[in-house]
DNA sequence: CTGTTAGCGCATTCAA
DNA sequence: TTGAATGCGCTAACAG
């Protein structure tokens, strides 16, 4: 149906090297540039990458692989990821793991079968199998926000840990010292934040009470849950740290729907997502993550590894080249709100 | 570097196809079966998905060309598109058309080039012409949430028009005559709900004096700056509609640094998005938009003209087949929180 | 049930 | 600068 460049050749009278040579931006005579042009426009053709795939081995294509598209921070990167790849002439392929590492695993093989030149990963789980794939077909891989066990590979990430710990810092300069932490175990990024207020409450010689910890998923209803029980409590915190953007959700709910005030009854200060912070009220204090930053750098990584890669794939004795993987830690931002008021007690 | 079926051949013995036959699912002796499965598993052998789709002509995947990846109604509708087309056997390509329409055409382009068997395309404006290269391909195409002019095309999309209508009833119902509208003309969805919400001022024989008639972008500033704007007015309207997501969002932050109470003094309505309700204070009264429903929806009709297409693709005398295009309009449901009360003047 | 053959659309030698 | 020939990895007849 499409036109194909045997279509241009018994058009224009060439040969298929010519026009292969045109599309490929090689030197030929002005007047079979016009020819050819000529019939591209009349034919509509447009180059089948499938089989100049096939041909290179390579498609000028990304395979971003994100662990949940459907929130906020996970469209936010991929958006700021796609501009960077379309400026240098790459198309993005974008698969959600749909938080499961099955599905994860199956993108990554789907990928590979789609011969993507490199790889963007933000990770379901923690272990590096299901990369497997990608590893021996030898493209170049970034993982993005998350880092997996034994490592090994580039990555860019946020400082979790130093950011929870200025977090809980902050409340503590404000008098805080009933400081109760709703966040998760379970997932990464939750561990590195909790192990960061954890650090910074026993510098400061601060006991978190069990019925003060609440720790489960990355979710809307544990946020809500959570916030409930420590209301209900006899004695109530008077700060929470929040760990992100949907705990954050649920808890204020929580809170707007009880009798407490934030911040004269409350204090708060969240991890991730300035949005929340406009449509709250008051506005809440929080732990911004500098997602355009993220997007940027492991987007000029991978780039940076692709260039490599055409310049000098293997060493000449024909070794691997072994190359130092390299480990982005951006820091996070904390951004003030009126959530957090001076404790008295 | 990667295995291929010859090198199944090679390790085999069996021809190319009997591999292919067994890759594609055909019958044969179990010993062969196995003596291949063991073949596939040693060499870490996966299909090149080019090469298969440059014989096949067709690649099971499916475009999914956004207007705008950076946000939630976007992102919610894309993890439930791709969970239907993956349990369809389809995996799905996501473009994001950066809100720009030389983008959105690129990608139609790129996606041509990558044989993709179907489209769905969030469209960034109202003309049709980027679609050429895949009309011309002649692969299904269903358009979501907006349509093109023209149209002929199948399209999913929310009754956006009798929502607003609804919604200003609402206000109305309430005893509101003080009505203000924070909207967009240029936007598609915009200009559906402002009708939807100016028929129903018309019909109530309410005057919108133009002061009250906030047009703009559907951004987060266009709704600061306009609340900013409504609250200074003289006479200030009782109640306020706000027309999508970004816009409740600009619009609630000015009336949070305002003095302003909602709803004692000032009623609010807005389009979009259930999340921003459980956020606020008092609970927003919202129009929440059937997003699982509009995905599956879409996805379905997507998935059914492949299926059509693979039966009976032309009429036995070789005319082109016309088939009917279909529009599904679904409505959107109002759900009350505690941002509207009876207004008394 | 299995093997042989041809060709999908293109890039890339090598000659001319 | 151009053209003829070869093959990328796979599927789809067809013949055995």
């Amino acid at each position: 149906m499409a036109a194909t460049i045997k279509d241009i050749k018994d058009m224009t009278g060439l040969s298929l090297a010519t026009i292969s040579k045109y599309l490929n931006g090689g030197n030929l005579l002005p007047e079979n540039r016009e020819k050819i042009e000529k019939a591209i426009e009349e034919l509509h053709y447009e180059v089948n990458e499938m089989a100049r795939g096939l041909v290179t081995s390579q498609s000028k294509v990304i395979g971003v692989v994100v662990f949940n598209i459907a929130n906020v921070f996970t469209c936010t990167l991929l958006r700021f990821l796609g501009e960077r790849f379309r400026e240098a002439g790459y198309a993005s392929m974008i698969c959600d793991s749909q938080n499961d590492e099955q599905v994860e695993a199956d993108n990554i093989r789907f990928l590979m079968g789609k011969k993507v030149d490199g790889l963007i990963v933000i990770p379901v789980g923690r272990t590096p199998e299901f990369l497997e794939p990608a590893l021996r077909a030898d493209i170049p891989i970034v993982l993005l926000d998350r880092s997996l066990k034994g490592s090994g590979f580039d990555c860019v990430m946020v400082d979790n840990r130093t950011a929870s710990y200025q977090a809980v810092e902050m409340l503590c300069s404000y008098g805080h010292r009933r400081i109760a932490i709703i966040g998760s175990e379970s997932e990464f990024t939750g561990r590195e934040r909790l192990e960061g207020c954890l650090q910074l409450l026993k510098k400061e010689k601060i006991d978190i009470p069990p019925e003060y910890l609440k720790l489960g998923l990355h979710s809307i209803e544990h946020g809500y849950r959570s916030m409930q029980e420590l209301l209900q409590l006899e004695v109530p915190p008077t700060a929470v740290f929040m760990g992100n953007f949907e705990i954050i959700l649920g808890a204020v709910m929580a809170l707007n729907e009880s009798a407490f005030q934030c911040p004269a009854d409350i204090s708060l200060i969240g991890f991730d997502d300035l949005i929340i912070s406009n449509l709250s009220n008051p506005r809440l204090t929080l732990v911004v993550q500098p997602l355009q930053d993220l997007a940027d750098r492991a987007a000029d990584l991978l780039l940076r590894r692709l260039e490599e890669g055409r310049g000098a794939p293997r060493a000449e004795d024909g070794q691997q080249q072994v190359m130092e993987n390299e480990e982005l830690i951006l820091p996070a931002l904390i951004v003030e709100g009126d959530s957090i008021k001076r404790c008295s007690e």
